[in-house]
This record gives structure tokens, C-alpha cells and sequence, in this order.
DNA sequence: TCTTTTACCTATTGACAAAGTAGGTAATAG
DNA sequence: CTATTACCTACTTTGTCAATAGGTAAAAGA
């Protein structure tokens, strides 16, 4: 499993926010229940789209989440790659304290690093647009 | 991650056997030394490439494991799927109790339906001889 | 100014699977 | 008969993901 529920839930949400209102702001508690998510996890993600500059937030009364670009100004890779750290295939190419020991003479990394390669264009060449079109 | 421990110690044991000398049995001991994996955890791998009849497994004094193909009769992803059970993206491609309860209606199902796809084929179409190859 | 509504922040918990461990039994060769 | 090997069942540890709990800060409206 290379995306976890976070990640899908972020996808979800975006797509949620691409079909309201243009300029509207949707409160968190509409788009849990909408989507049926829990509230308060929801709240991390949402907080974390925030930060990253991939929606507005305003706080109080008529307040919530909007997108701040069209739809097709997110690629998928990048709200996958914001709310899941990494969509790495396999430990072989991270780096840091997971990464593995045996790099330099594994006969499979270059297996990994193509099929990385091929994941992250995937990703990068849908955006959220795309996702709307096809029903 | 879509690839855990498994799976890779699986491959790096394949890739091991399919570079000792043809029709040797070698004991799980020495592969576990070779790779730097822990012998009894290697031991649940072993027999489960050895029920699935990628290996040919022989008891007592010379017995060890080999491989029962050419290298190239094994392709990458009859061993991963063997071993990590499934290669699903999302859990949105799963059936039984861990799938998506709204695969009916979500607009990202026909994206990782895709990807899976994409992903099968692109494991389905390396062999293990591949890897050898490859320095 | 006060109250309501909202986002935002800092923990903590619970569940689950992955990774590894432990201690046995059965088969084979010498 | 013994050493060596595969095979089996169960347990423990670890870590991460998902979700929960209980607050604080900002904005709008009465």
C-alpha cells in the first residue's frame, strides 16, 4: 500500500473543495460529514493543506476552506507527496535513518529508482482537473 | 511503502540463489549470512517460496534450497505478489473487508485502477534473469 | 463587548500489522 | 545414531497509522 488513508482523504477533500462554489468557503465540519470522514482528523490534514499554501483558511463565522487555484493547478503528486511525506516503492530509495544498507551493491535498486521514477510522472501528469472530467 | 521487508528479502534471496552454481543446494544458514538477514525470519520466507514451488527445498546434511527454473522463468512480480500478497496502490483497489466503501462513486478509483495497472505490468515484465544482468 | 463560529495547536490513545524471536518436530545423509 | 537441515506453531516487540481529547486564537455579528 503506497497511500494511506491520509493521503486519500486529502485527494477526496480537494476534490470536494474543486466542486463548490468558486470562492466559497466550506467549513471542516461540512466537508467531514460530506465525505464522512472523522472531524477531528480531518482537522490535521486540512491544517497541513493550509500550511503548505494549497488552500485558504479563515477562521470564525462564514469562514472554512477554499481552494486558492484552478483545479488544474494541482497535480496529484504534489497533494499525495504533501499529506503522505514520500510515495517511495520500496525502502531502497529513501534516504536518511530507513534507508538501506546495501544500495551501492543491490542488483535491484535500479528496479526501484525506474519504477519510483514511473510513479511520480504518473502522478505528476494528473491533476486535480482530471479528476473531475472523468466520471 | 508498497514493497515491505519481505518482499525485498524474498527478491535479494532469489537473487542469490540464481547466482550460486547451477543445481547446488544451499542451506538457509548461508543465505541468511550472505544477505544479512535474520535466520528465523528468513525461515517464513523460505517456506513459503518453497510451498508456492519457486524453490526446491531438500532436509538433513547437503540439503538447502535451489531454484527449480531458469532465472528467467521468474518474474518479479509472481514473487512479490507470492510474498507481499497483493501490490495495491490504495486500498480503494482492494476487495474484502479492507476495501473502499464508496469505489462506486469516488473520482480517484479509475486513477489507481490505472496505476495498478501500470504497476502489475511493469513487474510482470522484468524476470529475475533481468536483474542479473544489470550491474 | 460578548458570544458564536470557526480554524489551529499539543498531546494521547487504540488498533493493527510488520518484523523478529523462541522452541520445538520431521526428514535426510553419513 | 547423530548431525544437519527444513518445517511448524506460537509469542513478543516495535512502530506507524488512524482517531480521539481537550484545549487556544481569530474573526464575525449581535
Amino acid at each position: 500500500m503506497i497511500v494511506s488513508t491520509k493521503g486519500r482523504y486529502a485527494l477526496r477533500v480537494m476534490v470536494c473543495l474543486a466542486q463548490q462554489e468558486a470562492g466559497a468557503y466550506i467549513p471542516l465540519k461540512e466537508i467531514a460529514e460530506a465525505e464522512h470522514i472523522s472531524q477531528k482528523y480531518l482537522e490535521s490534514i486540512m491544517t497541513t493543506l493550509s500550511k503548505a499554501d494549497f488552500v485558504d483558511a479563515v477562521h470564525g463565522k462564514g469562514g472554512g476552506y477554499r481552494l486558492n487555484r484552478n483545479p488544474d493547478g494541482y497535480t496529484i503528486g504534489s497533494i499525495l507527496k504533501l499529506t503522505e511525506g514520500s510515495l517511495a516503492v520500496a525502502s531502497c530509495s529513501v534516504s536518511g535513518p530507513a534507508a538501506c544498507s546495501r544500495t551501492t551493491c543491490c542488483e535491484a535498486k535500479p528496479m526501484w529508482d525506474r519504477l519510483d521514477a514511473m510513479i511520480d510522472s504518473f502522478f505528476e501528469g494528473i491533476t486535480l482537473a482530471d479528476l473531475l472530467k472523468k466520471e
